[in-house]
RNA sequence: CGGGGCGUAGCGCAGCACGGUAGCGCGCGUCGUUCGGGACGACGAGGUCCCGGGUUCAAAUCCCGGCGCCCCGACCA
């Protein structure tokens, strides 16, 4: 290539290897929130829409979120849950029962107040999540202990009246499923919330190559209502993580506050036991800014659009029905072991590979009068630019092979750079060296069990929070207070 | 809700201190040459200068009042 445009650099300081790529976003070193959301608007996932906090999907953006969504979807009623659907709408009154939920979601909830002209007797809240109104009604369907589990789930949009909001990362509106469960006894409601973030963690690791962290989260960041709430953490690359998934032991809060009983096996009446879990159009965020690079977006093939794009190269019209020929033998070739898709449009080859680098397409194939010459295709790795020659007749094997591996390649990257952010801290100075000077890290080390001391630290850190506490045995003091240590727990700053 | 910034062509911006023909880059359209890492030339289309009021012969520019968006905090999947 001639030029970097854009690039910024000076005669004093060109590289010996310029990057093979041309800037067309921001730097994700300058400019990591910038960067973030060129990736999002130019690779067109999403955009902002004239609602305030809304934005919208495109077809990109929702092809991807339709792999997610199918592959979590396929796991949900594998672990026997059903799909159903509850309204969007829910009276005042029914949300108000749960005195812990109200309080933790009365600030951001929509209120529908006219129906038509006229003014509604009871208001109506756009639905912040289900549990409310789920309750009601699982209050007439359970009667008896043959009546449990009850094993739902919901695919739906809710709405949070958020102070601030990013493409996919916060937005007033967005799309999740949310899980809910009623069992007869708390050792079956565990059971139940924590097999659900493993399947949250499998989603994220095994689909999205993206390591997690799973653990509990402390009383300060508890789902408003829950006995306690789990978590799956994602670490971004720049440091800072962000909640992925999260999953409820509601306990018998929720069913108590909503009446709901039934009757057991010695004829004595007992509320059920509680869970709820719930994943969003938010995991969309996790895996860009889990993997991307300064060329834009690299996507997990488990669940790319499209895995496989075949760009033909050509001089003039004479060339063209060759090369379209054998374009599109490569491509019924790949059909059964790859999602591809030929770039016909009228533009250059460099513009193209720019544009689907952008959109993350993890391997690209190119074809012109050269490679049908000598019997191959040039196929092109989004992670590390390779460039292969790969024989006509081995070609879909080989693709197949490359995307296995590019799956697993990208989840170790992400495993290591995670890694590379992971500080052991023992004492105070450990802990607030690690984010000293607004630097990010994820810290690890005892702590005592005290809110009043993770506030302090979120405090004297400008917030740095436990996302979640490792399994690990606590030893020693803990790192923020010196007191007795009775969990072992991760800080970091967090989206 | 507190602090900061910004609203001018689809996008990114200049113009505004000092009022007087609305500009630049990218993108877009047509044609030609190009085509293996974002090509080039020629011609062209595209504007309620966020909205409302005021001052003035004259407002993108000055004054008053709104609205919207972005960023940083607090809150949150």
């Amino acid at each position: 290539m001639s030029e970097g445009k854009g690039a910024g650099a000076t005669e004093a300081d060109v590289p010996e290897r310029e990057p093979e790529y041309v800037e067309f976003i921001r730097r994700k070193s300058d400019d990591f929130a910038g960067w973030y959301n060129d990736v999002v608007r130019k690779a067109e996932l999403a955009d902002y829409t004239p609602v305030r906090g809304c934005m919208v999907i495109r077809p990109y953006g929702w092809a991807l979120w339709e792999n997610i969504r199918d592959a979590l979807d396929r796991m949900i009623k594998d672990t026997g849950h059903s799909n159903m659907y509850f309204p969007l709408l829910i009276p005042e009154s029914l949300l108000l029962k749960e005195a812990e939920h109200v309080e933790g979601f009365a600030p951001e909830v929509a209120w529908v107040t006219h129906g038509g002209s006229s003014k509604l007797e009871e208001r109506l809240a756009i639905r912040p999540t289900s549990e409310t109104i789920i309750g009601t009604l699982y209050r007439k369907w359970i009667r008896s202990h043959r009546d449990l589990p009850v094993l739902i789930n919901q695919w739906a949009n809710v709405m949070r009246w958020e102070m601030r909001t990013r493409l996919f990362l916060r937005t007033a509106e967005f799309l999740w499923q949310e899980g809910h469960t009623f069992h007869a006894t708390d050792e079956e409601a565990t059971e139940e919330a924590d097999k659900m973030l493993e399947v949250y963690r499998i989603l994220a690791e095994e689909w999205l190559a993206m390591p997690v962290l799973k653990g509990r989260k402390t009383e300060e960041e508890k789902f408003p209502g829950a006995d306690y709430t789990m978590s799956i953490e994602a670490l971004m690359s720049d440091g800072k993580a962000l909640q992925s998934g999260t999953s409820h032991h509601l306990g018998q809060n929720f069913t108590r506050a909503y009446d709901i009983t039934f009757t057991d096996r010695e004829n004595t009446r007992q509320f059920p036991y509680g869970t709820s879990w719930g994943l969003s159009t938010r995991i969309i965020g996790a895996l860009i800014m889990c993997h991307g690079d300064d060329a834009g977006l690299i996507m997990p093939p488990r669940v790319a659009p499209i895995q496989v794009v075949i760009i033909p190269i050509f001089r003039g019209d004479e060339q063209k029905p060759t090369v379209m020929r054998a374009v599109y033998e490569v491509r019924d070739a790949l059909k059964s072991v790859a999602r591809v898709h030929v770039d016909e449009r009228d533009e250059k080859p460099g513009y193209k590979y720019n544009d689907w680098e952008l959109r993350g397409v993890p391997l690209r194939i190119e074809l012109g009068p050269r490679d049908i010459e000598a019997g191959h295709v040039v196929v092109v790795d989004r992670l590390d630019r390779e460039k292969h020659q790969v024989p006509l007749d081995r070609l879909a094997d080989r693709v197949e092979t490359m995307l296995t591996e590019f799956q697993a390649r990208l989840f170790d990257r992400a495993l290591r750079l995670r890694e590379s952010f992971l500080v052991e801290v023992a004492t105070r100075d450990e802990l607030l060296e690690a984010f000293a000077d607004g630097r990010n890290s994820l810290a690890h080390g005892p702590w005592c069990g005290d809110s009043a001391c993770e506030l302090e630290v979120k405090e004297a850190t400008r917030g740095v929070t436990i996302r979640v506490l490792s399994a690990a045995a606590p030893q020693g003091d803990c790192a923020a207070c010196g007191q007795t240590a009775r969990a072992v727990a991760y800080w970091a700053r967090a989206y």
